[in-house]
RNA sequence: GCCGAUGUGGCGAAAUGGCAGACGCAACGGACUUAAAAUCCGUUGGGCUUAAACGGCCCGUGCCGGUUCGAGUCCGGCCAUCGGCACCA
């Protein structure tokens, strides 16, 4: 392979620059109580969320994100705000377990390597991260907060008057150990063999592990929850003033799914028990025809009459073998048993049927329902399936209208005594209200999202800061963190169920008798609340401090993390996580912000060249450092940001790549010549001469354009006006130093090394140009002049284009009209026909209609 | 089934209700060169008309309809693709 000729240095200006950058701390942010810190400067946050340090390094996906805010970050500093840019990692997780188990080489090691690549791999891309906020969840400095976080949590319950998390220590109650934010129960997990731990009902997709697609089981298991489902409420109503795609507002809105509605108590005929269901629907309380439970609801064993015991316990059996999977599935046909027992209906004292079916969940609700075949199709479909009564509804074929049940076409209900007449909402209200008067019931609000599943039986993650005295629970004293793991030997997964780090004898044993807890932390804790710490990363007395807490995140309007990019995939896991664990900080008066990040963009997909996702299975994988290599990282970043809009999903294209490279070229040849001897120095048609009035108008509008666009993140539009202007200045016969100076710096956000290398060989020969661009002020658009004297108006005929005439900018609306009419192609157009109209739109176009 | 996003040239894509296709890729033609690469200049949505050029005309933003002097853009109804949720009562 014969060497390609660069088309221009960048392999050369890039490491200069690069190593220039760190050596003068070009990007350290100043916090307030540091030296330098600027208190005229207002403070902007721009994130990335963090990567996973994968031994892999980094694929053309991360840095699209990345290019992103560092864009964003240069221009703002750039525009005189102090800019918090950090960067850090987030290496807790089961590659690096996985990794040990197989070669025996610890965690901390394979972190330590793979984090160095990834960092010098950021770091050829130019990006400027402050380096000396730089974090990582593995290490225990850091973790020890983590731990601290996670006490707080444990020392709090969710107060229902205030709707706030408050210290335990004001909850007036018998059984604090059952309010608490962070609790031990025995609940129906998902447990992963194959993995050998448990797993959050976000990590688990189709009934497979989230990593590595492994069958994923429902088990009863002693883990710890932490109450999020508390926080449900405001979690739904607070997103509404964030500034997030509407996607992922509904994604978690949908997640935690809140439904309004009523529990209704049934009793059952002949035991002293009732059957509470909820309804979303309790105004069909009247077409009730029969119940259903769970078949694991601990009130079948309890009805079921002794000669129907064998059919149910059969039933269930068949039950207990299912996987969630199986009993999901959408196709099958319904499948249930009867109890035997029956349960009065409360409305009309009507005896009915209660059964037990898998379509109805232990998990939601109450794990029973009320059937209402007239209302529901899933019921309609059980009732029919097993011949039980279906009420007619309104109009039904046959019936006449006083038979049937439900709502008129008029929508108001009949042969429901207590609600006929009223609408759906009216009637909603008023058998609640009934409900509630006679005992029978209440309003009540149920919700999809289950409480977070916070242990993992795994090695490589933060051990729980607790300790077990005599069968209960107990905090570590905070003196004790960081807890660290013990060494092992075996990382290995013990495949019962017990956590590995149970086979470090010395290090469980605590103190008389006291044992410590051996599960740990699923790898979501540490980036809960990572964004806080790149405030205050290297405070040892608090997780944040107060004043550069205030500062970075309370700073401004409305406050919080202004930019935070990244993928969708945390839409319903780390998104909702980290927003549960702020609000809790939040009430407990550590923050100054009720909600983290103010504004969300998330970054497409790149697809592979061949439109499929980029796969080893596919050979259409792009590694960035290949792309680096041969183009330079300053065409690497304006490709990524100008192959399409930042959110949408988009293929990959090398030549797309060489388009954007020839364009930066393009930009090095406007101020640089090869001499004699090949070497590239100062163009001589470099001049300190004014721009040309075309060269001005076109640079004016690049300033307006680039300006805006950066702020909507409409990168690809501001790459594509720099391109107009280049081209322009390249047809220009002296290229003025004043024009070329603004460009540089508007494109300085894009591509830092090349504008940075051809503004120091400027400033060398002009040292009015100014010492270093990092330095520069943006520049500012002058709106007189991009106006002109002369503009061309459009003239259409009933809206069609039928000529272009240039006018003097001050032209009048009847003049205007005057030249219109007074045009040849609009004559043809109108022909014979009657003009009834003419639209005026100054400075713009007229329009002529006929009729 | 429900929720959300997206449909524009050969391709990636642009267009505050006002010239559809900016910018880039690819393709084609030209300049430079012994030649190639690189670079520079030009053409390029489809069709019809014309010997050719100039010009002229028609059609065109997933489909059907509506609002408007004027719709890629707004409204209503469909279709397709992608993503999420899903016997959630």
């Amino acid at each position: 392979m014969n060497e390609r000729r660069k088309p221009y240095p960048f392999d050369q200006i890039e490491p200069k620059w690069q190593a220039a950058w760190d050596k003068d701390r070009s990007f350290h942010a100043p916090n307030p109580s540091e030296e330098n810190f600027d208190p005229a400067k207002p403070k902007y946050y721009v994130l990335d969320m963090f990567p996973y340090p994968s031994g892999a390094g980094l694929h053309v996906g991360h840095p699209e994100g990345y290019t992103a805010t560092d864009i964003v970050a240069r221009y703002k500093r750039l525009r005189g705000f102090n800019v918090l840019h950090p960067m850090g990692w987030d290496a807790f997780g089961l590659p690096a377990e996985q990794y040990a188990i197989k070669t025996g080489q610890h965690p901390v090691i394979t972190t330590r390597d793979n984090v160095a690549k990834f960092k010098s791999q950021l770091k050829r891309i130019g990006f400027s991260y402050d380096w000396e906020r730089e974090v990582n969840t593995t290490d225990p400095a850091y973790y020890k907060w983590t731990q601290w976080i996670f006490l707080q949590i444990y020392d709090s319950w969710f107060n229902p008057e205030t709707k706030t998390a408050e210290p335990i220590s004001n909850y007036q109650g018998a059984d604090p150990d059952g309010v608490r934010l962070a609790y031990v129960a025995e609940v129906p997990v998902n447990w992963c063999q194959e993995l050998g731990t448990v797993l959050a009902n976000e990590e688990v997709v189709d009934g497979k592990s989230e990593v590595g697609g492994f069958p994923v089981v429902r088990r009863p298991m002693r883990q710890w929850m932490l109450r999020i489902t508390a926080f449900a409420d405001r979690l739904v109503e607070e997103l509404e003033s964030l500034d997030w795609p509407e996607s992922i507002k509904a994604l978690q809105k949908n997640w935690i799914g809140r439904s309004e509605g009523a529990e209704i108590s049934f009793p059952v005929v002949g035991v002293d028990d009732n059957i509470t269901v909820f309804t979303t629907r309790p105004d069909t309380i009247y077409g009730a025809t029969y119940m259903v439970l769970a078949p694991e609801n601990p009130l079948v064993d309890q009805i079921t009459t002794e000669e129907q015991r064998k059919s149910i316990e059969s039933y269930r059996a068949g039950i207990a073998t299912k996987s969630d999977l199986e009993r999901t599935d959408l196709a099958k046909e319904k499948t249930g048993a009867f109890t035997g027992a029956s349960a009065t209906n409360p409305a009309n004292g009507e005896p009915i049927p209660i059964w037990i079916a898998d379509y109805v969940l232990m998990g939601y609700g109450t794990g029973a329902i009320m059937g209402v075949p007239a209302h529901d199709e899933r019921d309609l479909e059980f009732a029919r399936q097993f011949g039980l009564a279906v009420l007619p509804v309104v109009q039904a074929p046959g019936k006449t209208p006083e038979e049937s049940i439900g709502y008129t076409d008029v929508g108001v209900a009949i042969n429901s005594p207590l609600l006929n007449g009223l609408s759906r909402a009216e009637a909603t209200t008023r058998i609640i209200d009934w409900l509630e008067q006679n005992g029978h019931g209440r309003r009540d609000i149920r919700y999809k999202l289950r409480d977070w599943l916070f242990s993992r039986q795994r090695y490589w993650g933060e051990p729980f800061p607790v300790i077990w005295r005599n069968g209960k629970h107990e905090a570590l004293p905070e003196s004790e963190l960081p807890l660290e793991p013990p060494a092992l030997e075996d990382f290995k997964p013990t495949g019962t169920g017990e956590p590995p780090l149970a086979k470090a004898k010395d290090w469980i044993r605590y103190s008389d008798g006291a044992s410590r807890e051996t599960n740990t932390m699923p790898q979501w804790a540490g980036s809960c609340w990572y964004y806080l710490r790149f405030c205050d990363p290297r405070n040892d007395q608090r997780f944040v401090g107060e004043e550069p807490e205030r500062y970075w995140m309370g700073g401004g309007k409305p406050g919080g993390v202004d930019l935070y990019i990244g993928g969708v995939e945390h839409a319903v896991l780390h998104l909702l996580y980290a927003r549960f664990w702020h609000k809790v900080l939040f009430d407990l008066g550590y923050l100054s912000t009720p909600e983290p990040f103010q504004r969300l963009v998330n970054q497409g997909m790149i697809l592979g060249e061949d439109g499929r996702k980029m796969s080893k299975r596919w050979g259409n994988v792009i590694d960035p450092i290949d792309v680096i290599e041969i183009y330079g990282a300053d065409a690497f970043r304006c490709y990524e940001m100008f192959m399409g809009p930042l959110e949408q999903m988009k293929p990959w294209s090398m030549k797309g790549v060489e388009g954007v490279s020839r364009f930066l070229a393009r930009v090095w040849r406007l101020i640089m010549e090869e001499n004699q001897a090949g070497e590239w120095v100062l163009s001589g048609e470099v001049q300190e001469v004014e721009p040309r009035k075309s060269e001005l108008k076109v640079l004016h509008a690049t300033i307006k354009k680039v300006s805006g666009d950066i702020e909507t993140l409409s990168l690809n539009t501001a790459i594509s006006q720099m391109m107009i202007l280049v081209n322009a200045l390249t047809n220009a016969p002296a290229k003025s130093v004043s024009a070329l100076r603004s460009l540089l710096v508007l494109l300085n956000p894009f591509a830092p090394h090349l504008t940075s290398e051809l503004w120091q060989t400027l400033a060398e020969k002009f040292p009015g140009v100014g010492a270093s661009i990092t330095e520069q002020r943006w520049p500012e658009h002058d709106e007189r002049l991009l106006i002109e004297d002369e503009i061309e108006i459009v003239l259409q005929v009933n809206g069609k284009l039928r000529d272009k005439i240039t006018v003097a900018l001050d032209a009048t609306d009847a003049a205007l009209e005057a030249a219109a009419l007074a045009n040849k192609k609009v004559q043809n157009a109108v022909g014979g026909q009657t003009i009834r109209k003419v639209v005026v739109v100054p400075k713009k176009l007229v329009n002529v209609v006929t009729g």
